[in-house]
DNA sequence: CAGTTTCGTGTAAACGTTTTCTCGCTAGCA
DNA sequence: TGCTAGCGAGAAAACGTTTACACGAAACTG
């Protein structure tokens, strides 16, 4: 017999070639490699050494084939330009792995063509689940997915189906500590920059704000809360429409940081500035957010609780008879002040000139 | 004969289930919907019927399994959460998808452990081939994927081995039109904040910056050429560090856009303003470029070039017989002057004051 | 010590495709 | 009309695994 093949060549190496110089049968090598526990401690021991010369791992694809399972997760994100998602995919893809997963990424672009690919690119891999992390997502989607019964995990909104849950983020806290914050500042006059309305998530969290305002005795006005896309050219804009106003809020939320940027470029351009002309309120807490100019208060939601969740979901929905969804508590989420929230205007104008009239004339324009 | 089944509720639709509906065997079925020519128009015509009917998809692993080919490209980055890198992949998938491939995303994180994974990952998921837009990965990966006699694409620096072919990227330009812009408005003493050395292609990102700097007359001053890691910390790290010596650079130039938002938010917290005190100039020309305050002076390389590139090269590599790698020519970089790039701030206060004697002085020098 | 479990291993049948090979039919040519 | 090409379609063999099943040996039990 030769001696053992210099490892990293590699021609075509199978289970084979493995159970032939284990001198055992394909049977024990996989089980051996599955770490099936009836595998007598000598055979195994020779599979590992034939494993480690040959240096052999499975065929993935012969494997999901036949046992039905991919070990493949997929997570369809909105965007992955967003900075919030990758670093969602990335503690996604760690809890993951960590679990003996891997993930299929899709991003939809907000755009049904894509969309559909992607479902359809998920269902041709035969992922074992899928994430659906686009805050938003077209129901037609939820079909397929049921139709192939593959367990799903959705954010906020979600079908009733069984093989389906739906993560739940506690918008309110954060929304609602950071119109506080706003609130003993001074301000009472605060603008909101939600996300495409179309999406039921952008709704939940524009709901969210105006409920906190009334909880601490404002009222929304209407004029304020303008439509954005999450995007940075989106905030752009939307500042942009909140300028041509006849009055203007003196602070503004936006339901994310990319949208916050937007506006902080905004107001940059149209040489006001943060937080001495309009304090700002972001939402994700990217870690970009830390490093805007001024650094953004924002409010934070853990993507790692948000991809933890969703993981173990998904796992947990995976063997039928396993234990049913283990309690679910919602992700928190919570205010981090950093400089972009300050005093009101006309409050800051007072302190420091004096000069009431002027900032009066100013605003009343 | 019952009626079509309603579409969607699909209880394991094979090929057989097609087969039979369109009274056609198996055979039949796979060259249809491979578009093998020799198929009868009217047997392709109930063929593709019963598909619809059913709503049939092939199971992407079996057909790999037989066919031995996944129609899956591996890309392998440094860093899913550095922005530059999510666009990379967006225009890398939407070149994959076009031409019928689908993409395997891993992220190293500069972590020799992930970077292994990521490898065995590729492998075991058998891609067709991979694009290594690492900017640096260790050499013991090349041999992997050599072994395994799969093609790859590299950035910079690559193997020469002829199943895979290296991507050049003319870093001169872009870094030549920098320097000159900033030699034109004064500048004499010019950093540069690198990547990490380990990397071969931060490498040649500082010889080019070196070598520009000669070529217009300038020498490099060791002192303020310091390592960073690429990252908005690294970033923010590298200028604390140049701020602590005894002379400072009038500009500074980043080898990425992340370095330079590092930079401009330690400015920031230094309350030194950009660019009165310091010209700054990025690397990659990544969408939030435009968002920073002020918005950055940056080198643009195209990520669309890129990805492109990319791809076809593998494509073209996947044909053994196929066409040669068709003409290389090297991805374009260029300057995009926006608003962080300012005479030097001696000039400046020549300027404001009057003070010639002094600038002169210290040009001299 | 015979009979019955228990246990560990091997044999073989799936899994859903692609692809080679074969075969029957039609058409072309002599 | 008879023979050969050519062509389209079906039968069957892969692809590399997992896993149900069978089987022999060893370990109990009575």
């Amino acid at each position: 017999m030769k001696r053992a093949p210099k490892a990293g060549v590699a021609p075509k190496m199978d289970i084979r070639n493995v159970a032939s110089r284990a001198r055992v049968s394909i049977a024990t090598v996989s089980r051996t490699i599955n770490h099936v526990p009836t595998v007598a401690p000598a055979l195994a021991a020779r599979v590992w050494k034939a494993v480690e010369e040959l240096n052999y791992f499975p065929n993935t694809q012969a494997r999901a084939l036949v046992s039905g399972r991919s070990r493949l997760l997929g997570l369809i994100v909105s965007e992955i330009t967003n900075p919030f998602f990758p670093e969602l995919i990335q503690e996604f893809e760690n809890v993951a792995v960590e679990r003996g997963y891997e993930i299929l990424i899709g991003s939809t672009n907000y755009d049904v063509k894509k969309t559909e690919s992607c479902v359809r690119r998920m269902l041709e891999r035969k992922v074992d689940g899928v994430a659906i992390m686009t805050f938003g997502i077209e129901e037609l989607l939820l079909d397929r997915f049921a139709a192939g019964d593959i367990p799903t995990v959705f954010i906020d909104l979600g079908p009733n189906n069984p093989r389906s849950t739906t993560l739940v983020v506690d918008y309110r806290q954060g929304i609602y500590e950071g119109i506080q914050h706003l609130a003993v500042l001074g301000h009472r006059k605060i603008g909101f920059i939600s996300g495409p309305l179309k999406m039921r998530s952008a709704q939940t969290r524009k709901a969210a704000f105006i409920d906190c305002l009334r909880a601490i005795g404002l009222t929304a006005d209407s004029a304020w809360m303008v439509e954005g896309d999450h995007t940075l050219d989106g905030g752009r804009d939307a500042m942009q429409r909140i300028l041509a106003l006849p009055e203007w809020p003196t602070a503004i939320m936006c339901s994310n940081d990319m949208t916050a940027i937007g506006v902080q470029h905004e107001l940059f351009e149209a040489k006001l500035r943060v937080p001495d002309d309009f304090s700002l309120i972001g939402f994700d807490d990217i870690h970009l957010a830390e490093y805007t100019i001024p650094p953004l208060t924002t409010v934070r939601m853990s993507c790692k609780d948000l991809a933890y969740a969703a993981v173990t979901d998904l796992i947990s929905n995976l063997d039928p008879e396993g234990t049913p969804p283990p309690s679910k508590p919602s992700i928190p989420t919570h205010l981090i002040v950093r400089q972009t929230t300050g005093l009101p205007r006309n409050a800051l104008s007072d302190l420091a000139h004096g000069k009431k009239s002027k900032a009066r004339a100013e605003l009343a324009k």
